[in-house]
RNA sequence: GGAGGGAUGGCCGAGUGGACGAAGGCGGCGGUCUUGAAAACCGCUGUAGGGCAACCUACCGGGGGUUCGAAUCCCUCUCCCUCCGCCA
């Protein structure tokens, strides 16, 4: 089943003083709806909490509203009057009202407060072309694009091929930082190099990208605004001293990027790329994936991300897959596009897909790139939003991101499709202006 | 890191306790005039919440306080600028 259709519209209501996540009018109206598409999604989110605080929050709002009417006009009868007896006995009167109004405020406080850390926990909603799965397992593969390569010889992993070559150091990269650290060296940092120039420069010419340099390190505002919190403070690097979280993906700023602007119609799609180091503390994958160079604490991405009329974002979710699958086009390496299940979409994305590359001695598909509609939920939560025409009233803009791609994991790829039987690696040709016109990595370079 | 200065609406810039959501200017929108445009003149021109109609409430960097009443007074935080130190 998709989610209900009454889930899809809503006004946009944003909670005073607070930031929303997905829209609390959707709640108000239907909550069990709202619980079902989470329930899609194996998520949890206290909905029913959610539906009582709003209660209170108009009850107490409208009567600390009408107090303070009250005692506007009381105020400005006193500034006009000659003082006196009938003056003065107004002041006094004024008390009263002042210590009903202070403890209102404070209650509504707590209630905003409250209603905001909860709201800021609700997932976003799936769209309603999402089919319904429990967990990764049942993701779709959409499609299988490019001839695997039929090898006359065992091709070798990464982690074997890149030491041989000289070009990967484990030991050295555990040395320094420790484990899930690694050393790229010589043609194979170049190589990472000339593919993260290569992919922005395609993305920024043939793709219409603008290119984006931004900090690495960003406040802990922009963490919620992405949705990076509260859920997921475990796995992010945070410097204690200054409040700084080291960001995961550049998605973290990009989104950040407009903060709290109104941005024109006219403008949008506004298309970014960036380059980042990303920093991630993994402390969820346990003792997955350690082997070789898939999933280090720090490594590098070009990520997309598009701020977009909510009436064509999904229109541009399908034309950035197609950005991202343009590099492994050319690259001439096998990939495969996988729709993920409601199970599987992660707190932000309302859809999103995967992109696969094969790594022959790995023998497995390797996902680098993830490309999601994050439809108004980050918009929400950064305040960014758009006016159709001017005295319009401002409307959520929608996000989207792609990364395009993720790096060490497509150097792997590179490495391992480009294998020879003499252990040395053809460059691709499209890396080979980025290479100083190199064609092979053999051990000598 | 040390010393000093500052933060007002899209922008500039007045405002040091009482009718200020905030003068004035610029920009923008609409109108008059004009064959058209410019100029001139007139009007409009922030956001959000609640009612969801009239209307009410909040917001002058953020938070707290004093007061019947604060953009205006006090405390505190953040950010920006200048000078010194340090530095890629």
């Amino acid at each position: 089943m998709v989610c209900p259709s009454s889930l899809r519209r809503g006004a946009h209501v944003v909670v005073r003083g607070g930031v929303p996540m997905i829209d609390i009018q959707r709640i108000r109206e239907d909550p069990e709806a709202v619980k079902e598409a989470i329930a899609t999604l194996g998520a949890e989110a206290p909905i029913d909490e959610i539906v009582n605080l709003d209660l209170k929050r108009r009850k107490l709002l409208q009567e600390l509203e009408g107090l303070r009417q009250g005692k506007n006009e009381t105020s400005e009868r006193i500034g006009r009057m000659e003082p006196g007896d009938e003056r003065q006995g107004l002041i006094d009167s004024m008390s009263g009202v002042n210590a009903r109004i202070k403890a209102l405020e404070s209650a509504l406080r707590g209630n905003e407060d409250a209603l905001q850390r909860a709201m800021y926990e609700v997932p976003n909603l799936p769209d309603a072309s999402v089919p319904v799965g429990a967990d990764e397992s049942e993701n779709v593969v959409l499609r299988e694009e490019g001839r695997l390569r039929k090898f006359d010889f065992e091709p070798l992993p990464h982690w074997d091929l890149g030491p041989e070559l000289g070009i990967l150091d484990f030991e050295r990269g555990v040395k320094l930082s420790g484990s899930r650290f690694y050393i790229l060296k010589g043609a194979g940092a170049k190589l990472q190099r000339a593919l993260i120039q290569w992919m922005l420069d395609l993305h920024v010419s043939d793709h219409g990208y603008t290119e984006i340099y931004p900090p690495a390190i960003v406040k802990e505002q922009c963490m919620w605004g992405a949705g990076q919190l509260p859920k997921f403070a475990d796995n992010i690097y945070r410097d204690v001293e200054d409040d700084l979280w080291l960001v995961g993906t550049a998605e973290i700023p990009l989104t950040n990027l407009h903060r709290d602007e109104i941005l024109e119609a006219e403008d949008l799609p506004i298309s970014y790329v960036a380059y980042t180091p990303c920093f991630r503390r993994e402390k969820f994958s346990g003792g997955r994936d350690v082997r070789g160079i898939k999933r280090g604490h720090q490594f590098d991405k070009v990520e997309m991300y598009k701020f977009i009329l909510p009436e064509e974002s999904y229109a541009a979710l399908e034309q950035i897959l197609e950005h991202a699958a343009a590099v492994c086009r050319a690259l001439e390496i096998p990939y495969r596009v996988v729709q993920m299940v409601t199970g599987d979409l992660g707190f932000t994305a309302a859809k999103k897909y995967d992109l696969e590359l094969w790594a022959p001695g790995s023998e497995e598909w390797l996902e680098v790139s993830s490309v999601s509609n994050c439809e108004a939920f980050q918009a929400r939560r950064t305040h960014i939003r758009f006016r159709r025409e001017k005295g319009a009233k401002p409307e959520y803009v929608h996000t989207l991101n792609g990364s395009g791609l993720a790096l060490p994991r497509t150097l792997i790829a590179v490495l391992e499709n480009y294998q020879q039987a003499d252990g040395s690696v053809i460059v691709p040709d499209v890396l080979r202006p980025y290479m100083g016109g190199m064609e092979r990595i053999a051990l000598e370079n």
